[in-house]
DNA sequence: CTAATATGCACAATCGATTGTGCATAGGGG
DNA sequence: CCCCTATGCACAATCGATTGTGCATATTAG
């Protein structure tokens, strides 16, 4: 074996070893050389020496030149959290496909380091960018739709007309899971909500008041409690309610690490799922069925929320042009299985 | 408000919006004016300009200047898995701290595929790369350490001598749950294995044998089925055996999505844990305690790994120089819950 | 009042690639 | 035998930043 190189090989060193100008050597390894009349026998001779030398151009040279990066970033709020982590995978693979690379960034449910890290990207001429947002202002966001970056939001949203939005079908999920608790003969029903004023927290209030409104049931808001999606966030909610409100026959969690949270201020406080206490879940999980109390929830598709935001993102960069259609909506699937105990 | 730009600001059009050179231009925002003796007036109209016109240096030509690209790559089998998500997650955070970017692969579990990402990543002059590698071979790994680039491989790895590596303590581990599981009174145990071949599989097979020959008995390797770290091989696995093998008593999965699949085909067959059958499993997970059957776990400190990994890389970059102690076990915990039982 | 030093800034090279153009030499037609 | 075209390649500009050096003018010393 030679000894190999601790400093990458340029075209220059490919071109001296081959004997040929810079340009010459460029044209012969990029499939110009036929344009450019190269002969046969140079343009054989400069893939010999690339070979030879294990050359491999400067992405960094070639995008400045270029102006095209064949960079996209993802800006997240956690990229642990399981259901983003899919989207991430999602994007990945479809910039894998298409020969791009994806910058990643955890914007920890924080709107400042939102707002710092994608001017970061920017600043690496990322190429488009798919952001879940957090915080409930978008001036940075629409400012780079204006500025023609390609954009697409995931999850969470803004009803803005100029920005791309795929998110799940929140409130006709929260309308079917509350129709199911109505109808197994609950009124009196906590909910453990997420962050508020972010698109699926509210969208899902929706869902829920239709429900109610649709069978005649009025709806207690003094019922509601949490502030975040996370599980110390589910835990305080159901504790709260469940030690407070004697009259809650039923949990609705908006989302799976709430609803752990609140299997965790049940256990505490001695109330079995569902003889005591019913329980319903935004957002499945794999471990859902197996659970002492198999978990009756809203699924959402991720995969498939992750797959449309990287479509749409990669044919606005390939179109110039942004969708005709702005928001896209991904249906969800309520999954009953036995954490509802029927009151009739 | 003004029209923005669609096109980002050069140091070019700052300089001349400021009636100066680019090279003033460049020394009066880099804080370098006293140094190349920039006059005050001249310094604040170019940081005035700057401000102005919103411009942003671009990090492509930095970098290409500089030869410092400030952006390490991670490159992972499953970006979606839970397990490599809080990994990529710890990664991320060190870097935003440390002002890296990370460029983010996923290798599908696909050798071929990870060697072309990693060439990806270097042609993009990463500064440093985290990689938990697929396959049982390592030249492509061992090239890079050699030419220099900081590598860390993180839960697989090879014991090889110049590769810098972060593992769970899998030995230890194993052997911790196949004592608790002799213990118990359960000698006939079926192995629910990963990928065959890698290191955290082999190990744990060290910790498995371990365990059986302290305490003198003899362990059944006709009792291994799976080829896999995910949940269609547990369960495959695990209906392979509870069909074939009924003095099987206990289970020891190798990782939680092997352990579902085993939760799946046990109720599939009507065996109840742990009444029917014992089960312990690598990985713990937080539904874990909420199981039927709560689960007896192994729990790895993934996000200590990741922490372990990413410090390791940055001290690597920032003194140019590997560290002194190329291999880093993180010890594991044994979670003790309901899964398994008492024989005795 | 002149020479030496300080001050303030511009020119140009550089990082590694791509690409328009120009200059040689070789071959063919008149 | 000369001109014209075709062939084969090199020169140099460019992308957007950084940085060594050089050239003015202003200031101070002697």
């Amino acid at each position: 074996m030679s000894k190999l190189p601790s400093k990458s090989i340029t075209l220059k060193e490919v071109a001296e070893a081959a004997g040929v100008s810079v340009s010459t050597a460029s044209r012969a390894l990029s499939g110009k050389a036929e344009a450019y009349r190269i002969s046969r026998t140079t343009e054989k001779s400069v893939q010999a020496a690339a070979k030879r030398l294990q050359f491999s151009p400067s992405l960094l040279a070639k995008s400045l030149r270029s102006q095209r990066t064949k960079l996209l970033g993802v800006v997240l709020p956690n990229v642990a959290n399981p259901f983003f982590a899919a989207i991430a995978r999602e994007i990945t693979l479809a910039a894998e496909e298409n020969e791009f690379s994806v910058l990643l960034a955890d914007s920890q449910e924080n709107s400042e380091t939102e707002v710092h890290l994608v001017e970061q990207l920017q600043a690496r001429q990322i190429e488009g960018l798919v952001v879940c947002p957090v915080g409930i202002t978008h001036q940075h966001l629409t400012k780079l739709a204006k500025q023609q970056l390609p954009l697409v939001l995931v999850d969470r949203g803004f009803a803005h007309k100029d920005l791309v939005t795929v998110t799940s079908d929140h409130r006709e999920g929260a309308r079917a899971a509350t129709t199911l608790l109505l109808e197994s003969g609950h009124q009196k029903i906590g909910v453990l909500q997420g962050l508020p004023d972010t698109l699926p927290n509210t969208e899902r209030f929706v869902g829920v008041r239709e429900a109610f409104a649709q069978h005649g049931v009025s709806f207690d808001p003094t019922l509601i409690e949490g502030n975040h999606f996370d599980e110390a966030s589910g835990y305080q909610a159901a504790h709260k309610l469940l030690s407070e409100r004697p009259e809650l026959t039923a949990l609705f969690a908006f989302s799976n690490q709430n609803a752990l949270g609140a299997l965790r201020a049940a256990a505490e406080l001695g109330r079995t799922i569902p003889a005591d206490l019913s329980l319903i879940a935004y957002d499945d999980h794999p471990f859902a069925a197996y659970l002492a109390a198999p978990m009756t929830s809203v699924c959402q598709d991720v995969n498939q929320l992750g797959r449309v935001a990287a479509r749409l993102l990669i044919e606005q960069i390939k179109t110039g042009q942004p969708p005709a259609q702005k928001q896209h909506r991904i249906p969800v699937q309520l999954i009953n299985r036995s954490s509802i105990k029927n009151m009739g």
